[in-house]
DNA sequence: CGGAATCCCCATGGATACTG
DNA sequence: CAGTATCCATGGGGATTCCG
């Protein structure tokens, strides 16, 4: 018991501004669809439905703005894939997934 | 490619909640300090500074409300420990952690 | 198709003061 | 010590409309 001290809040600590960064209504299930294969825009509206395109669409900006995926615009259209800073959440979301299937029953 | 399906969103989808249930500012941080060990109502709010008292309370009721943690009243005071749901939470919570120290050095 | 613009709501979070 | 009571600012998220 030579130290009992609980962790302090540090803004510089990682834990602390993850809920910001990660905590987005459709970040996560974003990430997820990504997974499989790149996405076009109206794609993901779909099977994320019932979000909104400008929610949507200011989601991935953000996400794009903190590196998490990159938007390509080819001839057949804007596409959306993860980087390796987005995939890498990848193993971390799955094991949220696991966890609520498992205590989040309603 | 018998399936390139994506996933879609499903209000019952454990992974489509998640954020709502544990996105909370402090929610995370909370649970990693009585990982240690229970606490009291004033000690959480020193180590979390600067969460105001009325944030933390009202995190600490719908938390409870949630089952994550439960707050017991003591000849000493009031105290709060994490349940087995709060509980089984730390490692997803490390995990995130982990992530975050590796990816979020800012 | 892939958004941008606009308007709006309200839940989250915070500041301050007060209380048993 | 452990909160409650007010008040308030912000913005995340949504509905709708418009555009190249």
């Amino acid at each position: 018991m030579t130290t009992d001290q609980l962790p302090t809040f540090d803004p510089r600590c990682p834990m602390s501004t993850f809920p910001v960064q990660i905590g987005g209504r459709w970040t996560a299930m974003i990430i997820q669809c990504l997974d499989r294969r790149p996405c076009r825009f109206g794609e993901l509206r779909r099977h994320l439905s019932p979000v909104s395109a400008k929610v949507l669409s200011e989601t991935l900006q953000s996400m794009e703005a903190d590196g998490y995926l990159v938007r390509t615009e080819t001839a057949e259209g804007v596409s959306y894939a993860l980087t390796d800073l987005g995939g890498s959440l990848i193993p971390l979301i799955r094991a949220a997934r696991t966890w609520a299937s498992e205590h989040l029953d309603d």
